[in-house]
DNA sequence: AGCACGCCGACT
DNA sequence: GTCGGCGTGCTC
C-alpha cells in the first residue's frame, strides 16, 4: 500500500492519479490479515492533540506493510473503535507517525492494525522527534501540536523526485567582516575545527551582516557538519540566501521561504531530510529543519516578534534554537543589530560569549546620533510645516544636498497608544480599568477602548495637563506633509502592504514603517534617518517597550552611512530615556544588560519564567485550583482582560524562580490533563512566556 | 471529544 | 423486574 511513495519512474499524471485514488480509497480493515513476522508492533504518535494528551498508541503491522512501516513514516490509523456484537467496528481514520517498531506491546488489549502507510519516506527522524518532545514540554503543549509546526505537509510529486547527491564540503572561508570583531576570527576557527562555540552577536551597522552569517555557515560546513539560519522575514532570508550563493555557489544550501508554494517547499525540505543539503536558511519553521549532524544554529534579530509562532504552543525560534543546540551539540550564533534581554541573560550566566566590536570600530562605522524632543522650537517655517523639529529638518536637508536619500521612520498606527498627554506624553488611560482612551469621532467625548466608560473631564495623571495629543500621524500623511516641506524631492513610502525592496542612491524622502525600510542600492546607505514619534514607542504599556523601541531604531540606523561619511540619525524622543542613550552610544549589549538586571530585580522574565492562563473567570479559577505549582511560585491575578467575542475573560500570570521553568510547564500540563478528565467544559488558554505582559 | 460501561430511582 | 439518569473512564 505504498504506491505513492515508491521511487518508481511513474509519469506525473499517473502519480496524480495514484494520489487521488489513495485519498479516496477506503483503506482495508486488514482484519484477519497476516501480521509482520519481525517487530510486528508499530508505536504511533496520533495527530489528535488534546484528547490523547501526548500518549503513543501501539498498532499491529500487517505483513504487507512490514517493509514500509519504518520509524518516522506517515501512517493512517483507526482510532476510537468500538465493539459491536463482539466485533471491532469502525473508528475514525487519523494521521500519525510511526515512532518505533517493537517486538511486543505493553498494551494489554488486542492491537488494531495500521490502516495504511502513506509513504515510506521517514520524515520524522529520531532527532526531530526528540526536539519536538522537548519543545512540547518546554511550552506545556502536546507533541502532536509541535509536530504540525515541524513537519511540512506531504507533497507526493515532490517526494517522487530524487534529491541531488550531496556536495563535497567546502574549504574554510577567510574571516572577512568578522575581523572587525576581536573574537570573530576565533569564533569562525572554532566552527571550522568542529567546536560548538556559543555567541551573542551585536552586529555592526551596514550591509555586512548577511555575509558574516554566510561565513559562519561556510566554516561549519567545512568541518563536515550542517548549519541552520533562521531570520524573521522573507527579505532578510533573501539577503542571506544571496550571500550564501556568492560565497558557496549554487547547490550547497536551500532557502525555505514562506512564499515558495507547497511543492517546492517540500522538495527543498526533503533535500535536507535526505542529507543532500547541509545548510538551510529560512523563516521560523526552518528552526525544525532536519539538518543532519547539526553544527551551527544562527538566529538573526531574535527580538523580532515574527520569531514567535502564532500557533499553539507558540514556540519561540530562539528558545527552540537553544534547546536544539543543547540536544545536538551545535554552536549558537544569536545575532542582530540589537541584543535582547534573553541574549544578555545568556551572556550574564556565561552560557554564551559576547561577540561585539570595540568602541573605536563602532564609532567609525555607526552614524552620528542626535536626540531632540518634539517640543523643541520649530523656528524654521518649513520645518514647522513638516511638523519636524528643526534639528531633524536640518539633518534631512544636508543629506539631500549631499545627494543621498533620507529615511523617515514612522511608528505604525495601532502600534502605539491612541491618545497621550499633550505635554508629557503619558498615555491617556481609563480611570476605571486602565484601558486606553480613544475619541470615537473628532469632537466627541473620550471613552475607554476596553470597558467603554466615558471620560468627560480628562487630565493627565502625571503632570495635570488638560491638553491631549492625538494619535501618531501615519506614514501616508507624513509623506504628504514632508512633500510640501521639501518641494521637488521625490517622496517614496514603504509599509506593510507595499514594501519597497530598494531605493536608488539619490536625493529622496523614504517614509517607512518599522521593518519595511528599503535598502539603498549599491550598499552605500541613507544620508540620514529621522526616527519620528519616539515617545509613542517608548510609552507602550509593555514590558519590552524600551527594548523594542531600541531594536526598531537600530534597524533603521543600521541602514545609514557611517558618521565619517556624514551619516546622521535624529531620534525624536526624550534624550534621557535609556534606549535613546543606548542608540546615541550604539551600545545594544549594554542596554540589554541593564534591562536584564532590572528584570532580575523585579522577578520578571527571562530571569524568572512566566506563563499566562486565560479564559472565563470560572475556567481560570478551576485550573488555578487544580494546579500543583512548584516551590517558590507566585500567582499574579487573575485580573479582567478585554472581552473576547463578548465573553468575560480573565487572565492570571504564574511566575517561578530561575530554574523552575520546566517544573512550571509540567505543572500546567498536568493541570490541563486533570481538567479534561474532570470534563470541565470551558477551555483555558495556557501560554508559556506570554509576550504581552504590561 | 464521543461513546461506552456502571450503579441507583420510577415505570409497565 | 428493567428502562434509563448521566458520573467515569477509555480510546492501541
Amino acid at each position: 500500500m505504498s504506491s505513492t511513495g515508491e521511487n518508481g519512474a511513474a509519469e506525473p499524471e499517473q502519480l496524480a492519479f495514484i494520489r487521488e485514488t489513495v485519498r479516496r480509497a477506503k483503506p482495508r480493515t486488514w482484519r484477519g490479515a497476516k501480521r509482520a513476522e519481525h517487530l510486528p508492533v508499530a508505536r504511533v504518535v496520533v495527530d489528535k492533540g488534546v484528547l490523547t494528551i501526548d500518549k503513543f498508541f501501539d498498532y499491529e503491522v500487517p505483513a504487507a506493510m512490514a517493509e514500509d512501516a519504518k520509524p518516522g513514516v506517515r501512517v493512517r490509523v483507526r482510532f476510537g473503535a468500538r465493539v459491536v456484537r463482539g466485533q471491532r467496528e469502525g473508528g475514525e481514520l487519523h494521521d500519525g507517525f510511526i515512532v518505533a517498531r517493537l517486538e511486543k506491546s505493553d498494551f494489554p488489549g488486542p492491537l488494531a492494525p495500521l490502516a495504511q502507510v502513506l509513504s515510506p519516506e521517514p520524515v520524522l527522524t529520531p532527532q526531530l522527534l526528540q526536539l519536538c518532545r522537548t519543545v512540547a514540554d518546554r511550552y506545556a503543549g502536546t507533541l502532536a501540536d509541535v509536530l504540525q509546526l515541524a513537519v511540512p505537509p506531504r507533497h507526493a510529486k515532490a517526494e517522487a523526485e530524487p534529491s541531488p547527491p550531496p556536495r563535497p564540503r567546502p574549504p574554510a572561508p577567510a574571516p572577512g567582516g568578522w575581523q572587525r570583531y576581536p573574537a570573530g576570527p576565533d569564533f569562525l576557527a572554532a566552527l571550522a575545527g568542529g567546536g560548538a562555540p556559543r555567541a551573542v552577536w551585536a552586529a555592526l551597522p551596514g550591509p555586512g551582516w548577511p555575509y558574516e552569517i554566510a561565513r559562519a555557515v561556510a566554516s561549519t560546513l567545512s568541518s563536515g557538519r550542517g548549519a541552520l539560519v533562521v531570520l524573521p522575514d522573507g527579505r532578510s532570508v533573501a539577503r542571506v540566501d544571496q550571500a550564501l550563493t556568492e560565497l558557496l555557489g549554487e547547490g550547497m544550501h536551500v532557502a525555505l521561504e514562506a512564499d515558495l508554494g507547497p511543492r517546492e517547499r517540500y522538495r527543498r525540505w526533503l533535500a535536507v531530510s535526505r542529507g543532500s543539503v547541509h545548510a538551510v536558511v529560512g523563516t521560523r519553521a526552518t528552526m525544525f529543519a532536519p539538518v543532519r549532524d547539526l553544527g551551527l544554529v544562527v538566529v538573526w534579530s531574535d527580538g523580532d516578534n515574527s520569531h514567535s509562532d502564532p500557533r499553539a504552543p507558540h514556540p519561540h525560534v530562539r528558545e527552540v534554537a537553544l534547546l536544539r543546540a543543547a540536544e545536538e551539540g551545535a554552536a549558537v550564533l544569536l545575532g542582530g543589530h540589537a541584543v535582547t534581554v534573553e541574549g544578555a541573560q545568556l551572556v550574564s550566566t556565561g552560557w554564551a560569549r559576547p561577540l561585539v566590536a570595540d568602541r573605536e570600530t563602532v564609532r567609525q562605522v555607526a552614524p552620528r546620533a542626535r536626540t531632540v524632543t518634539d517640543q523643541d522650537q520649530h523656528r524654521d517655517a518649513a520645518a514647522q510645516a513638516a511638523r519636524l523639529p528643526s534639528v531633524a529638518w536640518e539633518a534631512a536637508r544636508e543629506a539631500l544636498a549631499a545627494g543621498h536619500p533620507v529615511l523617515i521612520q514612522v511608528p505604525r498606527r495601532g502600534y502605539v497608544p491612541r491618545l497621550a498627554c499633550g505635554r508629557c506624553r503619558t498615555p491617556a488611560r481609563c480611570r476605571r480599568c486602565e484601558g486606553p482612551l480613544e475619541a470615537p469621532s473628532a469632537d466627541a467625548s473620550l471613552c475607554c477602548a476596553w470597558c467603554g466608560e466615558a471620560e468627560n473631564d480628562w487630565h493627565c495623571a502625571e503632570c495635570g495637563s488638560f491638553r491631549l495629543r492625538a494619535q501618531v500621524v501615519g506614514a501616508r500623511r507624513t509623506a504628504e506633509e514632508l512633500g510640501k516641506a521639501f518641494p521637488r524631492i521625490p517622496v517614496r513610502t514603504s509599509g506593510r502592504d507595499a514594501v519597497l525592496a530598494t531605493v536608488p542612491d539619490e536625493p529622496s524622502l523614504v517614509i517607512s514603517t518599522p521593518g519595511a525600510e528599503p535598502l539603498v542600492e549599491g550598499g552605500s546607505g541613507y544620508g540620514a534617518a529621522l526616527l519620528l514619534d519616539g515617545w509613542a514607542l517608548l510609552s507602550r504599556p509593555d514590558l519590552r517597550a524600551g527594548e523594542e523601541a531600541l531594536r526598531l531604531w537600530l534597524a533603521a540606523a543600521a541602514l545609514v552611512r557611517p558618521s565619517a561619511e556624514g551619516g546622521t540619525v535624529v531620534v525624536v524622543a526624550e534624550p534621557s530615556a535609556r534606549p535613546v542613550q543606548a542608540l546615541v552610544r550604539w551600545d545594544p549589549l549594554g542596554h540589554a544588560g541593564l534591562e536584564r538586571d532590572e528584570r532580575a530585580q523585579l522577578h520578571f522574565p527571562p530571569v524568572s519564567r512566566m506563563a499566562s492562563v486565560s479564559g472565563s473567570p470560572a475556567a481560570v479559577a478551576d485550573l488555578l485550583g487544580l494546579i500543583r505549582l512548584p516551590e517558590g511560585a507566585d500567582v499574579l491575578g487573575p485580573v479582567p482582560v478585554p472581552a473576547l467575542r463578548g465573553q468575560e475573560q480573565e487572565r492570571a500570570l504564574l511566575r517561578v524562580p530561575p530554574g523552575q521553568g520546566a517544573a512550571l510547564a509540567a505543572a500546567l500540563k498536568a493541570a490541563q490533563i486533570a481538567r479534561i478528565a474532570l470534563r470541565t467544559p470551558e477551555a483555558v488558554r495556557v501560554r508559556v512566556d506570554p509576550t504581552d505582559i504590561g
